[in-house]
RNA sequence: GCCCGGGUGGUGAAAUGGCAGACACAAGGGUCUUAAAAACCCUGGCUUUCGAGCAUGCGGGUUCGAGUCCCGCCCCGGGCACCA
């Protein structure tokens, strides 16, 4: 480029420079990565994001350019690294977005894709862009679909008619994961309960392997705890009662079935089936009326922990199959109907819900663990749940634990009235959505066979061209209204039949496509089990920890069944995951006015995070006053009208310092708030080691090898120490790069950098020996492959300049030499008694004695000797430290 | 209520139980310049009787030595929330 040939211009003409870098590796096709490659496979993936109108902002940098630099470092380390991106275009997200821009989504996901590469290219991320794929594209979902089928063949894909969670603005179902605090995690709205046929995903089966599978990847730790969280195993036993005056049986599920001597009540939910069959004449209106109480009060309130229970009795009675004591059964909605059985017998003295309950309604309180002789029930003041011995039935004096928790269970089992059982918190996935951007589910309603899956060579059930797209909010999917879909014929029989019409939540996109990026362009199968197995499980994932509980966990899920189905040898696909932390950006906003409801604008909802806090919309920025804002840093999000883009921080600043703003401000995993003046900052330093670079490359030897590999060689002592602060640095940065500690990376190669500008500035004009040029020489080439994998445009530019052809992503990561590194003098602090008092050097090798003797003579070690202090104790730490202990 | 994180200068942050504040930002001073910008150099936790003392949310403890480990609190962020 022509612009840049001035080389006595010292400012660093950024936008020529990646304009023109960038071009090269895309003409080059340097980052296409090949399956036949010698070098050891690495797989680096970013969570695939759905492109959205706004586009990406600085925010999204925080993990996209993190996982670059990692992923070039790799290469650079000799592997063949597959880093891929595409996109998770099907789903609420983008069909939200599609119609509130009154767009067809088919039309408007690939512009705004397209949008979204040209802003990735603009940071320059080293994406294989041969292997894109677009999750709503008949390609992709032919095989998602695929997928639906292998789960239902498998027996893990069945319809059942239960109350769900439907979410009335977004109108169609969602699964329990996508209900956060008993809201739309889209919209926020609160979700109400349906009954309605819906097609779920049996991951309940697969709960245990799900907990277990977490050990032995590599995740941070509170990611595997809210998963675990999420699933729920809890250990215990289900135990039948007789329901007294009647054959029925009523079976709960408990925790403690060593606490069944102190049952003395029996609570079932509202929903229970056996309700109307238990309640009395006398109390089955009340009964009744509460059910019916129940029902209409939405999940919310009845979740929320702190309220008073209420229950209605039931006038019947269970008896407690342990010593036949009749007991009243009462109806309450603190009991879901959604857990265990939907009944629990209740053990006021020791669980503390069924003791406010039972000292509410004045229920009889039996103790079955004493923690004294003497201690009653009647002076209890909340619930027992440890400690005590047992002091009644067949175990007195047994110990409040575990192990008499499994000799009761095994009690039970042996007499037949219950049995050892785990059960867990986590519900089977609800996949059915009544929308129609997302895959058809490739089921065929029969009235003969019922429901028949699509035979294999059908796929795909395209997804149909529609006038109309919006949810009809009848239950139904907008896909119902279009006879040429609905109506087919049945592949068992022939006969007419309809199609499913609800198609599958993004969620299903989404829990393969790391798979389909191993072998993108198969059009016999989602993929070969060969390429996938060469290049999975991936070695590193990033992405947002608000996805805990929901794409990856279904992800583990889906990888485990194709695993078990024989498509993998592996069962959990992401072996380390790194969660970035969040970017927030300085907003301005205003005071929650009075009559302003919750909801009221969709979008902004769904972000905002403060309760009596607006954010400003653009139009209000001209109507409300300076004085009357109120700024907060809250996360940088196009609804909260606070984006930074990219484009804009390139335009100004450029790609390289962007970058290495991003990685330096704060360590990857922290929430960062964004700064101005921190960019420049940023700026600064990328301009400082370019300016420094281009001086000290009048100096350069192409041959310095040669020189400081020479035998005898003595460098003066400034030469060594610039030799070893090169050394120590590139052993720095790749420890740091390899542990995602890019922030304590760059301090290192600014500190260099500084080291360097100080030994410039001691040559002066003066002419440096020819060891000192070796050394120069050495630091001017290895510094922009040190530096490749933060600042690739800025490195690759310093590397033509050194005359050198094609790339540093080409090269490898310069080695270091421990010798070189090693440091030739260290300091010991002299503490007394803990506290510094002075400071000593001496070479690496000196004796402890030594040490020791040249401490007690420093100084101030005498001062505090005297007044007839003795030397108690001397506290050695080898090359770093000696306590003298002293009174 | 329960489960995870986190509290260190004016700010972002460093620190395998061993010199608290690396590296930066902002600030102040200087060099260069007619001037400014840029660049380069220097200073900087607080107090001080210039010996030193006090400092990592608070209070205890372990240790020769604690930001780091243990116990008890307080505050902030996130998740779960009547799960029997």
């Amino acid at each position: 480029m022509s612009d840049i040939r001035d080389e006595q211009d010292n400012r660093y003409d950024f936008r020529a420079t990646e304009a023109k870098w960038q071009e090269r590796w895309e003409s080059s096709e340097l980052f296409t990565v090949r399956d036949d490659d010698s070098r050891p496979p690495y797989y680096g993936l970013d969570m695939f994001p759905y492109p959205s109108g706004a586009g990406i902002s600085v925010g999204h940098c925080r993990n996209y350019v993190p996982l670059d630099v990692a992923c070039r470092f790799k290469v650079m380390q000799g592997y063949n690294v597959l880093h891929p991106m595409g996109w998770d275009a099907f789903g609420q997200p983008a069909e939200n977005e599609a119609i509130k821009r009154g767009r067809n989504p088919k039309e408007m996901v690939p512009e705004y894709a397209a949008n979204y590469k040209r802003q990735l290219k603009l940071v320059g991320i080293s994406y294989d862009w041969s292997r894109e794929v677009n999750s709503s594209t008949p390609e992709y979902y032919r095989w998602t679909q695929w997928m639906f089928l292998l789960l239902h063949k498998r027996g893990l894909a069945y319809r059942a008619n239960t109350p769900i969670n439907w979410c009335p603005s977004c109108k169609t179902g969602l699964a329990n994961e996508e209900v956060v605090n008993g809201r739309c995690w889209r919209c926020n709205s609160l979700v109400e309960k349906r009954p309605m046929p819906q097609w779920f995903f049996k991951i309940t089966a697969y709960a245990d392997r799900l907990i277990s599978g977490l050990e032995d990847i590599q995740w941070p730790e509170g990611i595997k705890a809210l998963q675990s969280n999420w699933i729920g195993r809890s250990e215990g036993a289900e135990v039948d009662f007789k329901v007294a005056g009647t054959d029925d049986t009523l079976t709960v599920f408990t925790t403690r079935p060593d606490t069944l001597w102190g049952a003395t009540f029996m609570v079932v939910a509202p929903e229970h089936p056996l309700v109307d069959a238990i309640a009395s004449e006398a109390q089955r209106a009340e009964v009744q009326q509460y059910r019916e109480r129940a029902q209409r009060s939405t999940e919310m309130e009845r979740q929320s922990a702190d309220r008073t229970k209420t229950g209605v009795f039931t006038g019947g009675y269970a008896i407690n199959p342990v010593n036949d004591e009749l007991i009243p059964i009462w109806v309450a909605d603190y009991v879901l109907m959604g857990y265990g059985t939907g009944a629990i017998m209740a053990v006021p003295a020791h669980d503390q819900r069924d003791f406010e309950f039972a000292r509410k309604y004045h229920i009889s309180i039996v103790l079955v663990y004493q923690t004294s002789d003497d201690q009653t029930a009647d002076a209890l003041n909340e619930a027992l749940p440890a400690g005590g011995a047992m002091a009644l039935g067949p175990f007195t004096g047994a110990p409040n634990d575990k192990s008499t928790v499994g000799k009761v269970i095994a009690w039970l089992e042996e007499r037949g009235q219950g049995k050892g059982l785990i059960n867990y918190r986590i519900r089977d996935w609800l996949i059915s959505r009544q929308r129609y951007w997302g895959a058809p589910i490739p089921i065929i309603h029969c009235p003969e066979h019922g429901a028949v899956p699509v035979p294999e060579a059908d796929l795909p059930v395209v997804l149909p061209d529609v006038d109309k797209y919006q949810p009809t909010g009848t239950g139904e999917s907008p896909l119902a209204g279009i006879p040429e879909f609905v109506n087919t014929i049945c592949p068992v029989c022939g006969a007419a039949a309809k199609r499913e019409t609800d198609t599958m939540g993004g969620f299903a996109c989404s829990s393969w496509y790391f798979l389909r990026f191993a072998d993108p362009h198969n059009t016999e199968a989602p993929f070969s089990s060969e390429a996938v197995n060469r290049w999975l499980p991936v070695d590193l994932y990033v992405g947002g920890a608000e996805h805990a509980v929901m794409h990856l966990l279904y992800a583990r899920f889906w990888t485990k069944v194709l695993h078990d189905a024989g498509y993998l040898n592996f069962d959990e696909p992401f072996q380390r995951l790194r969660n970035q932390g969040m970017l927030l950006a300085w907003t301005a906003g205003r005071k929650v006015v009075a009559d302003e409801t919750e909801g009221d604008d969709e979008e902004a909802a769904s972000d905002e995070p403060l309760e009596d806090w607006k954010v400003l919309k653009p139009e209000e920025k001209l109507t409300v006053p300076e004085d009357e804002r109120i700024y907060r840093w809250v996360k940088m999000s196009k609804s909260l009208y606070n984006v930074i883009t990219p484009d804009e921080m390139a335009e100004k600043y450029g790609a390289d310092s962007l970058r290495l703003y991003g990685l330096f401000v704060a360590p990857f995993e922290d929430t960062v708030q964004w700064s101005d003046k921190g960019i420049e900052g940023a700026s600064k330093f990328v301009n400082r080691v370019w300016r420094l670079w281009n001086e000290l490359r009048t100096y350069f030897v192409p041959d310095w090898r040669t020189v400081v590999s020479q035998d005898g060689l003595v460098l003066p002592d400034s030469d060594r120490a610039l030799r070893r602060k090169l050394h120590q640095t590139i052993r720095k940065v790749g420890d740091d790069l390899e542990n995602f500690r890019f922030n304590t990376c760059i301090a290192a190669l600014m500190e260099l950098t500084n080291e360097v500008s100080l030994y410039r500035n001691a040559i002066g004009t003066s002419t440096p020996e020819l060891g000192s040029l070796a050394v120069l020489s050495e630091l001017v080439e290895l510094l922009p492959l040190i530096i490749a994998p933060i600042t690739p445009h800025m490195s690759d530019e310093m590397w033509e300049r050194l005359g050198k052809s094609g790339f540093t992503f080409r090269e490898s990561f310069p080695s270091y030499d421990d010798a070189t590194a090693a440091e030739e003098s260290v300091t010991i602090v002299v503490q007394v008694n803990g506290k510094v008092r002075d400071r000593i050097v001496v070479s690496p090798g000196t004796t402890q004695e030594e040490v020791e003797r040249l401490a007690l003579a420093c100084e101030k070690v005498a001062r505090e000797l005297e007044g007839g202090k003795t030397l108690r104790k001397v506290i050695p730490v080898p090359g770093k430290l000696i306590n003298l202990v002293i009174s």
